[in-house]
DNA sequence: TATGAATGAGGGTTCATTCAT
DNA sequence: CATGAATGAACCCTCATTCAT
């Protein structure tokens, strides 16, 4: 019965929570291990959180609002749509081996259980910023013309999938670098380019 | 009751097995409704399938060899690595489609539980297919120079986020069209591209 | 895994559930127990009752039914008010002590928990028939003018309550014939009464 | 945080545990509802009562002891029998309603759990008390001769069930009138008696 | 082959009780 | 005296698995 003030013990909960869901999912994860985990007893965990639902999507929201806001943030600061773009790549790129357990959960449990408005908003958000940059580009004359809506949803999705790839492949690293060569520049020799 | 034969039960669970699992997840899909789905005893599941765990990795393993060799097999006969490219990408994409709740049930149990060998190497044969087909146009000078292992990753990744986005976002759908001008032009106006 | 039928695990499952409630309440039986005592696994109750409230419900409703119904059917075939009274507290009385726990059980746990409105159309059932027997009564001449509705409601109560003495107190022993000189010639000397 | 008394904390405890214990019964009584009902903490219970079977013994016993006392002193100063029995019955009748709450969780929990001695006893005192008074009655002439032991019975269980059906029947209300003239003259008219 | 009743370990949750402050 | 965070045993219920038929 050691004595922690109420914010170290919640916190210590999230951390455990977030590695126990994220290593076994949302259904296979149980409190005894996660409370295990925190250094905490099991009916300590339902001091903080209602109940196992509560738990996660406060994890998952949380997570998310803060990964949301630091991508947020940066998106404006940026000279040319060019430089913003590679901005938001690289921003990406490191909250994805940052949070590397996070993503994982997060994709898994995506479309499944609850908290899917939620993700779902977040990913619809960043799309919007994506297309943004787009059209901002083509404005320019950066970018060549194209449906912004259909690039930033590409877009989007390939760099889902790049980081998935990164969490789920051991022997996958993606650099921003080289994720802005593959995006701006294309795979064809410029002769061949329409 | 109904005397059918082994073969035809098996199939019946499989189905039953894909149409639950994908919709639950593996953890909390449960055999009486996999059964009753199947128009099977919950017994009747134990005989073909030594337990839960083998019907998942019998369910993933079977339909990942189906469609990978479907993918295998129409690689070979393309006459340019654009082409190439192109088929890889509308196969995938009308792949995607058209096993949807698999690619759900795939990706969200990826790198968890079991069958995570049989995913790696589906996915990184996948890789070499497209590592080679980069290297054909690198040779044949459709291609520009670059890190075709790198390369190969990327639009692998590219790849999956795509099918993972349709999959999951209902305002999602990238036809081959949209995914070869995006890959082989890049974003960039042809004179800004280095 | 002894193979029963159904109904014989059902009943032994009622049984049980019976005696525990009654001795515990129904708070503190436990599933583990009543399984114990019915010789069968927890889950095994769960084949046949959703859930403890279920089994708790279904035991009231059925012993409920089956008094209820013996003591309906016995009420029409009498000769007088006086004999039908008299019947009437005999069929109790015997109900009283052959389901004595049911009894205990049937008190401990009225006005609470669930079922309440099951129980209380029983005794207002009852008190209904009391109540048309003492109408009966008055019209022929046996029974003295007296608001029947009160009379029904002060003689219903007074049996719930010698009924639950005798469940309750192991010295109390009251038959019919004591309770029918109680009940009909009141406890006044013959000259002292109004 | 605010000082009390001792004394005042506990009368505060004892007031919001009655009124919790009688509503959901013992098991179902937490001490957290009851703690906050007396405006205390947890663990300032604790101090009072050394655990929740203690709490519930000692509220049953004050009151019981409270209510005995009262209902003892005054059974002395009637004139003659009638009245004396015509008093009890005022005087339990009056307490059921004051303590109506108080009157449900001792039939609910009796014969179970804890305190089952001393409900007994007093219980008994009653039937004394009223045993007394139909001898003294039967030797005065008021009353017509009977077994005094099974009268006692009958009686003090018809008042418990009056009782219960008051605190349990919102639609039963008995006065000691109706009581008296019930117990008294009985139902039969006056020819009619033996 | 096929059935489905039966098993029992294990998971989510509650709550009486303790104790450092 | 008083607090309330912490504990952990015990409860209800689920479900993969078995096996007598």
């Amino acid at each position: 019965m050691n004595k922690r003030s109420g914010i170290e013990s919640k916190k210590k909960i999230i951390d455990a929570a977030m590695a126990v869901f994220s290593t076994k999912g949302y259904a296979k994860a149980n409190i005894r291990e996660i409370a295990k985990a925190a250094g905490i007893s099991v009916g300590g965990v339902y001091l903080y959180f209602r109940n196992k639902e509560e738990l996660y999507k406060s994890l998952i929201n949380s997570k998310m609002h803060y990964i949301g806001s630091r991508l947020e943030i940066t998106a404006g600061s940026a000279e040319s749509a060019t430089e913003a773009l590679s901005d938001f790549f690289k921003l990406h790129l490191e909250n994805a081996l940052k949070h590397k357990e996070f993503i994982l959960l997060h994709i898994r449990e995506h479309g499944f259980a609850f908290g899917v408005n939620e993700k779902r908003q977040f990913f619809r958000k960043q799309r919007t910023l994506i297309e943004n940059i787009i059209q901002r580009g083509m404005r320019s004359g950066e970018f060549r013309k194209c449906n912004a809506d259909h690039m930033a949803k590409m877009i989007m999705g390939s760099l889902r999938g790049i980081i998935l790839s990164m969490a789920l492949d051991d022997d996958v690293h993606i650099t921003p670098k080289m994720l802005n060569e593959f995006v701006f520049n294309g795979l064809l020799t410029a002769g061949k380019r329409d």
